[in-house]
DNA sequence: TAAAAATAGTTGACGACGGAAACCATCCGC
DNA sequence: GCGGATGGTTTCCGTCGTCAACTATTTTTA
């Protein structure tokens, strides 16, 4: 093993916490949780998913899937739409509402990033862009095979 | 603001969800959510710490962080002790089966890690380190100040 | 082609979990 | 030594996700 790994998974620990639903003083995304906010992006990149689909993504039952989507239709940030080809299906697409407040949360968070890397160099901000690239794709050809 | 945050941005986000309590399947950390897993960590860290401090620690009030104490004393992974100097005060402990259990967790994420990164080169490796380590220092500069 | 099986989604009951506030015990300033 | 402050616990409550039962639609099969 690489003398590297525990001390990168404490790292990788350390910031998911921080960047997750308790860190930030527990102010995560407006009036969304950071499922919600997840599961929106999530549609809002596929464009269109059905409930399943979303459960899958978020690792929640499709029961689970149908109530975040319960509560992003309430708040007018996602409807439900028959599909065309199977009468079983549910198309979930964002509104543009929902598409509005996805962008607000996320300049909100790059700007928070910015102040926090403000007195980084930008040599050093392009290698932590790079190494957490690495890092994401290889957490995603793990997660393939 | 430099032209490399909303991608990094972005990369954070989706590694810290994939890390957090939804990742690896929902498989978290043995019979821990990841709230106890980290509750237990910072217990073990701080050798000896009240329930306000863990309360601060992980954005609780002191009712929720008593609560996650309730279960982990349930567990047998921490103990409740009064304290010597002020009778109001409540020093938590780890027990022994506590850092087994907490050091069984490391060793088995940091396998995963290991078995995710086994492709990438080591100086590669080294990189992501280093930027992670110039990021969560980041991170911990901005809390305090 | 009609019945049976499979599949997608919804709903209701339930348990787990944190927060708010009231409460108790202990400590500190006067 | 009394009153306020502080740390922790407890009770009540709202939120959330799962399980299982149910409905509706589609696919399989006999």
């Amino acid at each position: 093993m690489n003398k590297n790994i525990p001390e990168i998974y404490d790292l990788i620990q350390e910031l998911s916490w921080r960047f997750g639903n308790h860190g930030f003083n527990g102010e995560c995304c407006g009036d969304l949780s950071l499922i919600e906010f997840m599961t929106l992006k999530k549609i809002d990149e596929c464009k269109e998913i059905t409930i399943q689909e979303i459960g899958n993504a978020i690792n929640f039952t499709k029961s689970g899937a149908s109530k975040i989507i319960d509560r992003l239709e309430s708040k007018g940030y996602a409807i439900r739409a028959d599909s065309p080809v199977d009468g079983r299906l549910c198309c979930v697409l964002t509104t543009e509402k929902g598409r509005e407040t996805l962008s607000g949360i996320v300049k909100q968070y790059t700007l928070n990033l910015n102040n926090i890397l403000r007195e980084i160099e930008p040599q050093e901000v392009d290698q932590i862009r790079e190494s957490l690239t690495i890092l994401v794709d290889a957490l995603q050809r793990y997660k393939e095979g």
